[in-house]
DNA sequence: ATAATATATTCGGAATATCGAATATCCGAA
DNA sequence: TTCGGATATTCGATATTCCGAATATATTAT
């Protein structure tokens, strides 16, 4: 049951993903396992940036670090949920505009499947204006 | 060829996303088009504060509203869009741990499959470390 | 030890986001 | 018209994010 309290977590790794940088990190990372300077060589932003925005990744588990001497080599710690998330937004999807009338029948179409739902309970009020024109 | 400037608007849409508030608006259009009064109702925020984040949904083009008389009743612009992205954050992602000998591995597998897809062209530099313990 | 390299953290200011209160707008009813 | 309900917009205060500069820390080479 997805309530508001929910929505709380999910906006926070929503809000790790919705920065430029962020997103070519994360591009860079699922197509192999890199160290800062690969990255500073990659992205143009500097050094100091690109590791707050790693803390940033880590701090909600998107990635994660193996020390090797002096190198961090970053990786992805939920590869699948980056690499879905990455084709989501790349996506182009279509658009929809409906009209008044159509929603008024997706109101129905909803209210009739509620009805099924339920034995009975009345509970649909399917706010209704009388407009003349 | 998603490079950095893709990225910006990814980002854009994902920073729409990024709110709790937001983020139940949508799950609750993705139920069904409902009005803002209609929201009023279910979310725990003020009128004028629904109509803020809507404004913010409608820029990126994620709701979009029908007039019906006085009311206007909001539904998704792009459902499945929201509908997956919905589903993704939502999901419950194993987190995989390497240790350096697995990132090696990883490396040495990508500079294979790079080296099959170039000629030859030796680009590929291994950054290594001489390290004693 | 010292230096050099790789990376992280802290700090401060600019830019941006968030929200409530007040106000504006639009529409249908009387 | 004028009114009331539904919704949007503006404004101002507060909070948060972002980024560069400086600094700190760790690791290795000399």
């Amino acid at each position: 049951m997805p309530n508001s309290s929910d929505s709380r977590g999910a906006a926070e790794l929503l809000k790790a993903f919705s920065h430029a940088t962020r997103l070519a990190i994360l591009r860079e990372l699922a197509a192999g396992p890199k160290c800062v300077t690969d990255m500073e060589e990659l992205l143009p932003a500097r050094q100091a940036n690109i590791s707050q925005h790693l803390a940033v990744l880590r701090n909600v588990r998107l990635v994660d670090y193996a020390q090797d001497g002096a190198l961090r080599c970053y990786y992805l710690s939920r590869p699948k949920l980056v690499e879905d998330m990455l084709a989501l937004v790349g996506r182009d999807d279509p658009v929809v505009t409906k009209t008044p009338a159509e929603i008024q029948a997706d109101k129905a179409r909803l209210a009739k499947a509620q009805r099924r739902k339920n034995g009975s309970a009345a509970k649909q009020s399917v706010r209704r204006r009388n407009y003349a024109s």
